[in-house]
DNA sequence: TATCAAATGTAGCTTTAGCTACACTTCTGC
DNA sequence: GCAGAAGTGTAGCTAAAGCTACATTTGATA
C-alpha cells in the first residue's frame, strides 16, 4: 500500500523508525501536560502558604480563574497523588513531596521567564508563556537554560 | 477574612488587582493548550499528504502513538472545526484553514527547536520539548525569536 | 472471483477538567 | 448568642482524550 524501499534502507543502516521517535515524542508531551495541572496547584498553593500562611480553595479558585468547585475537586486529586493533605473546612497545605515539587516548579517557572526576557521577550508576553511553556521543559533544557543565563554578561 | 490594607493601597494607585492578571494568564495557558492537539493532527495530517499524497488514520495514529480509535475520534474533532474533510474509508484532508493552519504551526514549530538549538539545548531535547512549547508562544514571543536569530551571527 | 488481512469505523468504558445549582459549615458583627 | 455572609463541599451535567472490543469495508492476491 504504501512504498517501502527507502524505509526499509534506513532500518537496515540502523536507524530506528522515524515514527517510533515522533510518536515517543508525543508521548512525552502528553504526561508533561497531565502533571502541568498538579504543578500549578502546588505552585500556587505554596504562594498562598508562604504569604498568606492559608491556603484556600476559594482563592486558589480566584486565582486560577476557576470555579471554586472545579479548585476543590482538583485538590482532591492533589492529595490522591499525595501532594497535599488537610481536613475538610481547614484549608489545604502541602505534604514534604507537594514542598518539593512546589520548589522545583518555582525554580524552572523562574528560569523560564528570564530566558525569555533575555530572548527580547515584552515582560507581559514572557509571564504569559512561561505559565504554558514551563511544563515542557525538561532537565537537559533546563540545564542550557541555566548555563546560558549564566554565560551572559549581567547587565 | 483577609487583611486587605496593602490590597487597597494598590488599588487605588491604579494598579489592576494581581489576581486578575494571575487568572488571566492561566485562562491564556489553558485555551492554548485545548487548541495543541488539534494543531498538532493538523501539521501531522499536512506532513502525510505531503510525503505520501494521502492521510489515513492508522498513519496518524502510530505517529502519534495512540490508538487507530482515538485517531479517528479526534479527526472528527477536526472535522466538526472545519480544519478538515474526507468521506468514509477514503483518507482525511485539509480544508484551506486547516492548510492555513498547518503551515502557521509549522513555522512556529521550526522557530522554536531553532531558538532551543542556539540556546544550546542537545537536538534531542530540543525535538521533544518543541512539541510541547510551541503550543504555548505567543506572537510576540515569537517575533522575539525570530529578531534573535536574525541577529546572530550565521554560523 | 472469492478469500482474507488490513484498514476503518462504532460502541462503550474511564479519567480529567470544566461548569451550575444546591446544601452545609464557619465565622463575623451586632 | 444569633443572623447572615462567606466559604466549603456535593451532585450531576458536558466534553475531551484515552483505551479495548467488535463490526464493517476495502482491496490485494491466490
Ligand atoms: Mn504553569
Ligand atoms: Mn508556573
Ligand atoms: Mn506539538
Ligand atoms: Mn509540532
Amino acid at each position: 500500500m504504501q512504498p517501502k524501499a527507502k524505509k526499509k534502507a534506513a532500518e537496515l543502516a540502523g536507524e530506528l523508525p522515524a515514527e517510533l521517535t515522533q510518536a515517543r515524542r508525543f508521548g512525552k508531551t502528553r504526561s508533561a501536560q497531565s502533571g502541568a495541572l498538579l504543578e500549578d496547584y502546588v505552585e500556587l498553593i505554596d504562594d498562598l502558604l508562604t504569604s498568606n500562611g492559608e491556603a484556600r480553595p476559594t482563592d486558589v479558585a480566584r486565582r486560577l480563574g476557576v470555579s471554586h468547585a472545579t479548585a476543590i475537586k482538583t485538590i482532591a486529586r492533589l492529595k490522591r497523588a499525595g501532594l497535599a493533605t488537610g481536613r475538610p473546612y481547614r484549608g489545604v497545605f502541602l505534604t514534604q513531596e507537594g514542598q518539593k515539587l512546589a520548589a522545583r516548579v518555582r525554580m524552572r517557572h523562574r528560569l523560564v521567564v528570564d530566558i525569555l526576557l533575555a530572548l527580547g521577550v515584552p515582560a507581559e508576553a514572557a509571564e504569559a508563556d512561561a505559565e504554558g511553556i514551563e511544563h515542557h521543559v525538561s532537565d537537559a533544557t533546563l540545564r542550557a537554560f541555566a548555563q546560558f543565563l549564566e554565560s551572559r554578561v549581567p547587565s
